[in-house]
Order: C-alpha cells, then sequence, then structure tokens
DNA sequence: ATTTGTTAGTTCAGCGCACTTACTAACTCT
DNA sequence: AGAGTTAGTAAGTGCGCTGAACTAACAAAT
C-alpha cells in the first residue's frame, strides 16, 4: 500500500513493525473510533477495537495527558433500559486539541488558506492572488501564505497540508504543475524545513476525495471524487486509502478522449473530457443549448465512467464543482447512463452525488491528509 | 485494504496489532525477499527488512527449523570484488516445504484441481467431467475433487485455494455464480470443515491476477487482467493487494456495454463487452471478416479500458485467453487506443501484454491466494 | 438495609518480541 | 602475524499488551 509519508519522518526502507507502530496504531484505532461515532465509555472502546480494557484505559490516560481526549462525565441516562452496574465516564475527543494549516492552491490566479481544528472547521482564512506568479514565485508565495498562517493558528499546529494541481507522488514532490510553472518541486521538504512542521502535499481531486471520506457523510466502499473546474480531475479512495497510481499520476481522468468527434484541447487530442466537462463549456452550452445539453454531457461523462465503476465496484461517485451545473440534469444523466451501462451489481448499489462540502472541499482535504498522516484518522 | 481472510481464523473485529501479528509480518517479510529475489545471507535480509541482524537470525533459525527455508553455504566466491570479512552462508526457500492444493471451477463443464509446491510448479492434476451438474452435486464435486488432492499431496498441504467464476465475498462465500447454480454458497467454510484446512476462494479472473502478480514477472505498480473466456472478467492488483470492491464485484467487466448499435447479450442489454470480446464471437468474426476483425475489437477494449487505465494510473494490463486471438491486432489495437485516449503519464509507462503463465493462471492464481493468505508471499 | 450481581475502570506481575551491546568466527589485505 | 572487515550469536533491556485480581459504583432482589 502506498502510504503517505510526512516530510522530516520518512517511512522505513520496508514496512517493519516495531512495538511503537503498534502503540501509534493502537491510538489511532480509538481516535478513529471516537471520531467517527462521538463520545465513548473506556469499556465501550474496548469492545470496539478489540483491545483490553486494560490497554484502552492506558492509551486513553496518554491521550488525555496529550489533551486530545477529554473525560466528558456519565451519560444522559437512558430510563428505557435499566443500565445496570457502575456508570461509564465518556471519554471525547477534543477537536480544539491542535490546529491545522491547510492550502488550496487549485484556484486560478488564487492561493487559499486557512487554519481548522481537528474537526476540520475552518477558523480564520488568508487568501493571496498570486497575479500569475510561477515557478520560484509561486512557492515564495506558498511559503509566506503558510507561515502566516502558522503563527495564526492559537494552538499547538498539528501539521501543514496543501492541496494543488498537478501530479503529486508519494514523497509530496509535484512533479508535474503546469498552472503553477513546477517541476519536480519538492513541496513539502522546502515547506518542511522552512516550518519544521510535518507537511504532506496532495493533487487537489485527492485532496478534496479525502475530505469527502472524512467530513462528508462517505460510506465504507470504494468512493471516486470528480472535480470540475476550469480543468477535470478526479480521486479515488479505496479500501479508505487515497490511491496514488503507478508514476502518482492516478484520477488524471481529465484528457481522457470522450468524443472523438469533439473540439480540440489545449494537450493536442480531440474531444478530451475537460473540453466537454469544463466549467467554462459547461457554461457556455448551458447558455446556448439549455439545460438539456448539460444531460447530453452527463450521458457522455457516464459512459466513460462506467467502466471505471463496473472495474472497481464503486459505492459512491461525487461530483465536485458548481452546483448549479452539476447537480441537475447533469447528474441524474451521469447516474442513469452508468446504470445502463453496468451490471446491476456495479450500477444498483452506487451512489451519485454532489459534494456536501462545497467550495472548501480541498481546503478541508488537505486538512483530513494531515489528520490522516498525523492522527491515523480519517 | 479489504483483507482476505481464510476460514477457521477469522481477522480480529479491528485491526489491532498483536506481538504476534508484528512477527508473523516479519517472516513474510523475509520469505517474501528470499522467494522474489532468491537465496540471501542472514546479513543481505537484514538489509533489505532494515530488521536486525539479531532478528534475522531468530526468524530465520525459526523458519528453518519449520523446515520452510534452508542453509545453502557459502555463495559462489565472485572475483570481480574482493570479498573482505567473513563470508556469509546464504539462506534459501524451500519450494517444497508445503503442497498446495488448488482448484480452478472457470471452465465449463470441467473442474480441474492440482498439488503444486510453495513455487506454483504443479506436481500432478486431476479433473472431472461436471455433466452439467450444479448447485448441492457441483459443490459434492468440489469436495471430493479436493479432497482426492489432498491426499495425493506427499507433504504437509499448506492450504486450498480456489478459482471460481461468479461474486465472491472476502469470506469466501459464492454471492451468485449462474454457471455453477450457486446464490450464496459458503464454499470456503465448507470445505474447511471437511477438510480441516485453510481454505480460501476468490473469482476466476482476479486468481489469475494475483497469478500474474505473484508468479508472473510483473512490476510494483497496479496491474489489471482481462480474462477472455466464453465470458469476460477482470482482476485488479492495487498496491500489491486484490481488490475486492465494495459488492465484492470488482472486476466484473464483462457487461459493462461498449457498443450499443451491437447485438444483444444473455444479460438483457445491448453490446455488452461479452458481446464483443467473448471467445465465440472473437472466433466468429476471425472467420468472417480476418484478423483485422481483431483489430476492430482491440479498439474497442481500449475505449473502454482508457478510462480505467488513465484513472487507476496502471502499471500493466495483462490480457489473459486464446493467445491465437488476443496476442496480435487485438492486444496491439487496444494497447494503441488506449495510449491514444489517455495522457502521456498514463498511456506511455503501460504495459500491455498477455499472461505468461497459459492455461494454468487460475489454477496457479489459487495457490498464490494460498501462498498470500498463509506466508504473505505474493 | 443488606446482599447479590453486574459493569467500569485500575493495579500488578508476566510474557513475547525486537532492540542494543558486546562478543566470536572467518576471511582479506598489508 | 596483525589489522581491518563482515557474518553471525549471546545476553540483557525495554516496550507494550495480556490475564487475573482488585476496587468502585450502581440496580435489583431479599
Amino acid at each position: 500500500m502506498t502510504q503517505l509519508s510526512p516530510v522530516g519522518r520518512p517511512l522505513r526502507p520496508q514496512h517493519k513493525v516495531l512495538q511503537e507502530d503498534a502503540r501509534r496504531h493502537h491510538r489511532a484505532l480509538i481516535l478513529q473510533q471516537l471520531f467517527s461515532d462521538g463520545p465513548a465509555s473506556r469499556a465501550d472502546l474496548a469492545r470496539a477495537t478489540a483491545l483490553t480494557r486494560v490497554t484502552v484505559s492506558d492509551l486513553v490516560g496518554e491521550m488525555i495527558r496529550d489533551e486530545l481526549l477529554e473525560e466528558l462525565g456519565a451519560p444522559a441516562h437512558d430510563p428505557a433500559q435499566s443500565r445496570v452496574g457502575k456508570p461509564p465516564t465518556l471519554v471525547g475527543f477534543v477537536p480544539e486539541a491542535a490546529h491545522i494549516v491547510c492550502l488550496d492552491l487549485s484556484v486560478e490566479d488564487t492561493m487559499t488558506g486557512a487554519v481548522t481544528n481537528l474537526a476540520g472547521t475552518v477558523l480564520s482564512r488568508r487568501s493571496v492572488d498570486t497575479r500569475g506568479a510561477t515557478g520560484p514565485d509561486a512557492l515564495a508565495l506558498v511559503h509566506r501564505l503558510a507561515a502566516d498562517l502558522v503563527a495564526e493558528a492559537t494552538r499547538p499546529v498539528l501539521g501543514v497540508g496543501v492541496g494543488t494541481p498537478g501530479v503529486v507522488d508519494t514523497e509530496g514532490t509535484v512533479l508535474d504543475a503546469p498552472n503553477l510553472g513546477w517541476q519536480d518541486v519538492h513541496l513539502a521538504r522546502s515547506l518542511h524545513e522552512a516550518l519544521g512542521l510535518p507537511v504532506f502535499v496532495a493533487n487537489d481531486a485527492n485532496t478534496a476525495a479525502l475530505a469527502e471520506h472524512t467530513f462528508g457523510h462517505a460510506g465504507e466502499g470504494g468512493l471516486m471524487l470528480v472535480r470540475v473546474g476550469k480543468g477535470v480531475g478526479a480521486g479515488l479512495i479505496l479500501g479508505g486509502q487515497l490511491l496514488h497510481g503507478h508514476r502518482a499520476a492516478a484520477g488524471e481522468i481529465g484528457h481522457v478522449v470522450i468524443d472523438p468527434a469533439g473540439t480540440t484541447c489545449a494537450c493536442g487530442r480531440v474531444g478530451c473530457l475537460e473540453t466537454v466537462l469544463g466549467v467554462p463549456r459547461l457554461r457556455q452550452r448551458l447558455e446556448h443549448d439549455g439545460p438539456e445539453a448539460l444531460g447530453r454531457v452527463g450521458e457522455l461523462l457516464g459512459t466513460v465512467l462506467a467502466p471505471v465503476v463496473g472495474t472497481l465496484n464503486l459505492h459512491e461517485l461525487v461530483l465536485s464543482g458548481p452546483t448549479d451545473l452539476l447537480d441537475g440534469p447533469l447528474r441524474e444523466a451521469t447516474a442513469a447512463t452508468i446504470r445502463r451501462n453496468t451490471m446491476a451489481v456495479s450500477g444498483d448499489h452506487l451512489v451519485v452525488r454532489t459534494s456536501t462540502l462545497g467550495e472548501d472541499v480541498v481546503l478541508v482535504g488537505a486538512a483530513a491528509l494531515v489528520l490522516a498522516g498525523e492522527l491515523g484518522v480519517s
């Protein structure tokens, strides 16, 4: 499994397991439980994780000392069932235990950043007009923005997460990001060296997918998020983990040819998905041909995605972008086409929806990246 | 990642890590190394796994006592480099340490089985004409065949692996296999109860993909195997692990619609991949329209797979089935179409090839299933 | 009011595992 | 012959989890 590693704490050559790792893992199990299902007693946690009460007590005690958890007293008494025995003391996750600094570099001519708490709630934001800066200049802007946000945090900073356009490897190196004029930019490393914090970098569609998985009401099965902006990209969560792909280019779906009779793309090919699904083109079509044109785009999208949905037996397909364009005939036609073009097992249980996180998907996903990397919560 | 669990040794509720697990994992690391790169000294293993020499010595000693490994003496001296220091003693994997019983239920009207060693070499085989048996009758035949093969093994049997058509969940329950008339058949459980051995069951295309990954010369990146028989199915290895999908139906690609203007499929839809790529149809076409017809089929296949390859950023695409049909214009057209329809990052590093394992892919894959499940080797 | 039973949480001794440190073994090069 | 180097082993340490036995705090039965 390609595991994302923060800079400054590289994974060991192979994946040998130290006892220390076991402990971190068990902490993560408990955190995950409290994170997704809310407060619980130590005994509940023991049952849920299959750890013993002793171990749970120990771990919880440690995390309470770290101020990651807090005791919440006895649960509200439910008179329906006679609660025999000593009443439990609830333990809960403390979202304000630390802050996360996250950046979204995917918006054109703008860099957005925020400080969030551990629940992904945005506490403050900042943005910079890039004025077309690229290469080292763009990198400097990122550094500046990140540093400002770190200074703004009022609690210890757990880490820095970045969602950027382009192809990003698991080390946090941006291999290629044409918009920003970056090639082989060691973004994570350089930020880590400047800030002394754990830094995680991923492609914007990937962080968006992670956001949906962590903070959206996503199910257990596989999830694919298609991000529709000026360009089109996708992120996949399979088995609870981000998929990176052989050359770190998983999700690069914008230049899959879908309409060979269509218009020429910037990449030179004819009829790339981007030339059909990109926002500018969608707006144009909507104006020209009305809403039913969106339905036709949905059919095309469904046709490209049907093989993917069928092959991966996905559970959820999330569309992220301007809701007025996506959440109508387009979504419906996409869903219908996929169902029509795949087997019942694949299609019938598929959920096709738009993102629940709005404009902040990428940003909040960057936070989720840190959460997953540092605390093992997702 | 959904981990496959043998019957009779269920995974613990969550995934807590015991010390015992750590040890098993480290044993697996060493085995994996010896399995894929051949004999090595303890010191080499320590370097490769990042374990200490002490730990490696301990683990190796244990495995030598278990007769899984053996000492091979000093390595052939290479006069090129001056080998200073104490000469190492090589340690090697013993393929004959145990035998594996594997079954292939995917061939029509036939059940094939074999006894293999740990290297996947077939030592003896057996097959049964099913004479159209379905349901409990077919199950009885499987039991009989498995028992006979277990009796034939001349070494302790590591486990039983089964590759079957249909949808199989991670517990080894065949949810649906029309050809065999099976629905919710607890195949793994019933075989385990009858034989008292670990049993692993997976879809035939999945075992085939695993075979290619374990015994073929597969790379590290993602692999997809498309199995072309009377029907069409696929198996995926991502991050070194089999993908199961939300409803255990990953790889069910045979009924993705590819040619809406084509012929009606048994499933009711029009133009399923199976109606184009199924062997009977291919033979028909070849006879009627000559080899170039295969090229056209390749183009269709490439069109369905391009989105998948692009989305997953796959490394290898393996075609498995009658080589005379697949390994010519069809393969070439598929590769060309995928490259034409995807970005350079996705397409340029993709390897499209036919299977190197011939008729036995599914069978040998069933062995790989056991190997992976019991020894953690893949 | 006391006893009984149940559940929550803690204390303590013990065990398995991999680690560090320090050793011996066996070879090459000078 | 001695110095240097690499492979492998022995002994002791520390970490993290476990089971068993404890205390605490309640409900229900007597």
